[in-house]
DNA sequence: AATGAATGAGAATTCATTCAT
DNA sequence: GATGAATGAATTCTCATTCAT
């Protein structure tokens, strides 16, 4: 993984009339924002209500919409609001390590952790495709913006194979996380829906061999990427 | 990619109370599965609805429950299918080619292609992890099975890192694939909503180079996986 | 009880175009009947369906059309049918008894014998106050009119009180009947939904000691039927 | 009649979510009962819907959800309603009369007063029988038990027959009150659907001759129960 | 005579949002 | 700031009936 440091705020927020909050709006403004991360991870978009939200947080219904214009704005909000922890996550885990390899290493274990104490993360983001399909750009292009610019910077220092395109490589190692996040994090829940602590041990081991080899400089031998010299190109029917 | 070939036939379809149908009704069925993907692929599962899909397959709304009993069901089957027909695309890409580096670049050629002809894979797939999540299992673990069981033939061959773990790599691979595939194909679509042919000319050099990488038999230099002895258990808050 | 004989027979069936039927077709109409009532007593009307009929008689949806208009036909023919069943058995019950009170008696035993046995019935006839009123006054008005004709040629012949009404005083009758027989056998059925044979030992005792002091012959100190001069009319508010 | 003073009260009504009332929520509740009681006699169960009944009520149709959980539940709640409110009025009516026979006499009156002006009374009841069975048990048992408890005090005054059995005998008059209720006052109505003020003169007089003589104590001559001594176990077949 | 695919009107129910208190 | 009663558009699903085969 390749984030650096973001330390971003999120930004003051307002009431749905748009005036800055009291203090004491500001805490139901928190409360519901909270009500709805465990709400939306628990049951989905489509399942979830304002009723729902709203009693979880133990607020009246008609308060929600001092606060969020709309079902689909405080999904939004929550999208921006995980995508912020999640990076931050990240870039903590990743300080103060050295070397690429390493740093990526402690990247995918900050995400790994994230997920695990986060289900909401995974829920909700891969949901707002079908929701704000805007949002889950956004979300999935800040975090490969910082992958990208953790490989340019690991190539100049001549870590990381020169060869390599770093936006493809940081999709590409991107995706590689999701998927063994939801493999082995979400899909090992236990009966009760908790998911485990941490990945089976030897997970990111196993994950962490292939990346490093994928990254790593080319030998003298240097193969080239491909074997037989066909483009893409030509593979299309 | 890796998978080999599964030429499997789509089961028999039955009509909503389980009876083998006419070949009348198999027209029809086929019809509003056609008619299903393209109103799935176009609005999502939630804007989606019966009346739609029924009119868009020409057919009268009463006639849907003949063949299907909920717009849940007609989902799932359209999962199945999906899944059945991009495994058979990626098969036969991979059909005469020689060498594990040039079957995977093959495999995804497949996978690439079919996406960017059926925007409804992904439409559809990834919405199913909110409709039916055991069909999102299914299908993922269905793809993945393939890859597995032929990155241990090349393993076994030699073309493959013996030290990587077949599940773990087949699973990143996917992911690889999968955030590439939404990131250069679908996200690059035109105003009309059309996605491109292909995907930029050289992004799947650029991936395979990392692939290449990740998976090649390591030489005698042959770094070890991760440079620091860490365990992602410490990494556990 | 005093249902005279009316040995009465089923008018010829038509087809639902009006044309007689062949033997084949009688047949078929025939099972339709008997699936009708079963389905009918089983589900009631609104949860049956034409679907669930036919089914249950092993015939074709369409077919029904065939012989019956349209639900609500099929339903009012099996009042009829059942109307007609009861009387008969309630009239062979009471063939060759002697004296009124015996009369009665044997024409309760009928009725409760029938009930338990087609528990039909009940179901439909009372159902059909809702589905079909006019048909639920045929198939009371037919019965009491027998109770009538018996009582009348009773109170001729010195066997029941002179003072009665015996128009009012079969109503009364009737309704006695029909509670007692919904409520000691329909009411008593087992778990799996089967009437008991007969009603509890005794019942019909119980039930004759009230009736036959009801009908019975004022003595010399033949009570006046109230003791206070009220009319309902004053009763009215 | 027999029924003894049962002064209940409605128990407090909640909103469909459990939640108590407050009073604008009462009011709303109490407009939609009405307009349920309305409908529901008019059209039957099947041919009622929430629309008519709220459109009926000059209310939302959301609303209804609001104080109801389905269609079912609200009937339920009439009949409950219903059942309270006829027991009341007998009991009214049953208040201050001396002797039994004047009793029975008051509670019929009260019975067919109510009938007349409330003519859902019958029309709900017994379609409670297709709709919602325990309701309709519960209806006529609460009634039964009335009758059987004034039958017992009659008896042990000396009022009635001691050998009567008061479960069966208040189970005929129920039976014998509902069909002369059914025959002489809903049957009767004009054509504009009104129930006569009362039934035809007279009537209430014929049946209360037949109930007298039946809960009579029979004299010195008393007959018994029945002449010859055929039980009923005989008669099945 | 028999069949069963096709139809669409109609019903119950949900829920985001508004607004008077 | 907070509340929750009221609303109605929209959705899924059922089933009597028709009709071409």
């Amino acid at each position: 993984m390749s984030t650096t440091d973001q330390s971003e705020q999120a930004p003051a927020a307002l009431s749905a009339s748009g005036k800055p909050l009291t203090k004491r709006g500001e805490t139901t403004r928190r409360k519901l924002l909270e009500a709805a991360e465990d709400v939306f991870a628990r049951l989905g978009y489509h399942e979830a209500s304002i009723v729902k939200i709203t009693e979880s947080a133990g607020i009246g219904l008609g308060t929600f919409y001092l606060y969020f214009d709309s079902k689909q704005q405080v999904f939004e909000e929550l999208v921006l609001d995980l995508n912020r922890r999640v990076r931050h996550a990240m870039s903590e885990a990743m300080a103060g390590t050295s070397g690429r390899i390493e740093a990526e290493r402690a990247g995918f274990e900050g995400f790994f952790r994230f997920t695990a104490e986060h289900p909401a993360l995974y829920r909700v983001v891969r949901e707002a495709e079908f929701v704000s399909p805007e949002m889950l750009r956004l979300h999935y292009t800040r975090i490969v913006d910082g992958y990208e610019a953790g490989l340019r910077a690991a190539q100049h220092d001549g870590d990381v194979d020169d060869a390599l395109d770093p936006e493809v490589t940081a999709w590409a190692l991107m995706g590689a996380g999701e998927l063994i996040g939801m493999r082995f994090l979400l899909w090992e829940r236990d009966d009760a829906g908790n998911a485990p602590a941490a990945m089976p041990e030897g997970t990111i081991d196993h994950l962490m061999r292939f990346i490093q080899g994928g990254l790593a400089v080319r030998g003298a031998t240097g193969a080239s990427p491909r074997e037989s010299p066909r483009s893409e190109g030509e593979a299309d029917a």
